[in-house]
DNA sequence: GAGCGCTTCGTTGTGCACATCATTGCCTGA
DNA sequence: TCAGGCAATGATGTGCACAACGAAGCGCTC
């Protein structure tokens, strides 16, 4: 069963979805690099459509500032410098810390089932890495522990800052191979950490990790990889 | 001197941050009302383009939860109910208190003087209260006091979150009249204190007395108006 | 008379042709 | 040989005509 082709549906609203998750996920995952430039043309008749869908799927990145558009030039995924990268992170604490304090809400079956499988993948990666597998399970990751606060606002405002600010640190990570090896390490035991302080219920040690986690990996990446 | 028209800016950028900019202002300052439909082709005809450009701007909007577009219906200002609401209180009240603790700046003379014009607008608005020059006011003074911190990221999370609940407060303080005077009035303090706190240099005081502010105001507003 | 369906109308969504803009590289003249 | 301008090129931005969609009103049928 399930034989039918994938692109079912074609309303409007959920081809716009799909287009927008699409593309923000692969510049999350640098498959789109800052500064690699979108045509808009070639996005457009990979997704089938004009560019006018495609215009509007590009706007909603631009208001994200994940890309931004210039008349007569291009569409490119933008880069931020280190200083406002560091305000970003500073903020990003302070609202990890926050989604322990506002609304917390214990996982359900359906996300215990998720996060095991989660913590699986993190094993799985320490013995075999892989810069890509990282990155995916790195969002996958954050998304799941989203979950963790009703507080919608909380999380659409989390969600768009990680965005912004975690392409940025796998840049810095993918740079140097040897770190990749460091960084699953460290992401591993971060997961076991979470998921110990989960199973007591203590949400908001939960989040004081991943705070903690946070604050580290900006550090590292801030001192820069061996440049060796 | 200064003789020229208004409009002498056409580059394609700029346009666009008026018009995101006027009509964000219209929605907050209830001239649009949650509910209201927005006619693409008014819009576009009353800024003199055609509806490609406004659309775009509609689009940002929908992004940023001020607008809805429903195919075939229409382009609805966004209601938001209680709950969704309080969410959203809740976070602004930590994020209030984060703008005195993240990169705090003391204001330079220019918003000093801002400050004042602020003040002076305030007392004048206890003597003869006016609904729509209240909500402007309001919008100047919390613009004016984002400039109190250096995050950049913490302002834009702050300003968005702003704009999708001050105008259900408003609508709330508009409903009857009675209260207008009563919020005027609060507020005038409001900016009284603030200001003093400001003068010694406390930024944090300054944050922290906002952040009462605004979870007081929201309190007044869930009790709901007299309806008498 | 009531209920169901069709048709009409208005609105947003799409596709395409063209305008506008910035870059690049060549060509010309000193 | 070098410098400056200018035209060609390719990108995003705009305008318009049409498609898709949803709601409401009208009429037909039971």
């Amino acid at each position: 069963m399930n034989v039918e082709p994938i692109d079912v549906t074609q309303s409007a609203r959920e081809r716009f979805e799909r287009m927008h998750h699409e593309i923000r996920n692969r510049i999350c995952l640098l498959d789109y690099a800052p500064g690699t430039r979108l045509s808009e043309e070639a996005l457009a008749a990979e997704f089938g459509t004009s560019r006018t869908p495609l215009r509007r799927v590009l706007v909603r990145l631009e208001g994200e500032g994940l890309v931004q558009s210039v008349h007569g030039v291009g569409t490119f995924v933008t880069d931020v410098e280190i200083e406002e990268l560091a305000q970003t992170y500073r903020l990003r604490l302070e609202l990890a810390e926050l989604t322990g304090k506002l609304d917390p809400v214990a996982p359900d079956a359906a996300l215990w089932e998720h996060f095991r499988d989660l913590a699986d993948r993190s094993h799985a990666l320490v013995a075999d890495p892989d810069p890509r597998r990282f990155a995916q399970l790195n969002v996958d990751f954050f998304l799941a522990l989203l979950c963790l606060t009703a507080n919608e606002p909380l999380r659409e405002v989390c969600e768009r800052l990680y965005f912004q600010t975690t392409r940025i640190w796998l840049k810095s990570v993918f740079a140097s191979t040897i770190d990749l090896i460091d960084e699953v390490d460290v992401f591993c035991r971060e997961v076991d950490d979470i998921l110990r302080a989960l199973r007591i219920g203590d949400l908001h040690a939960a989040a004081l990790i991943q705070r903690a986690h946070i604050s580290m990996s900006f550090e590292r990446m801030r001192k820069g990889p061996d440049k060796s």
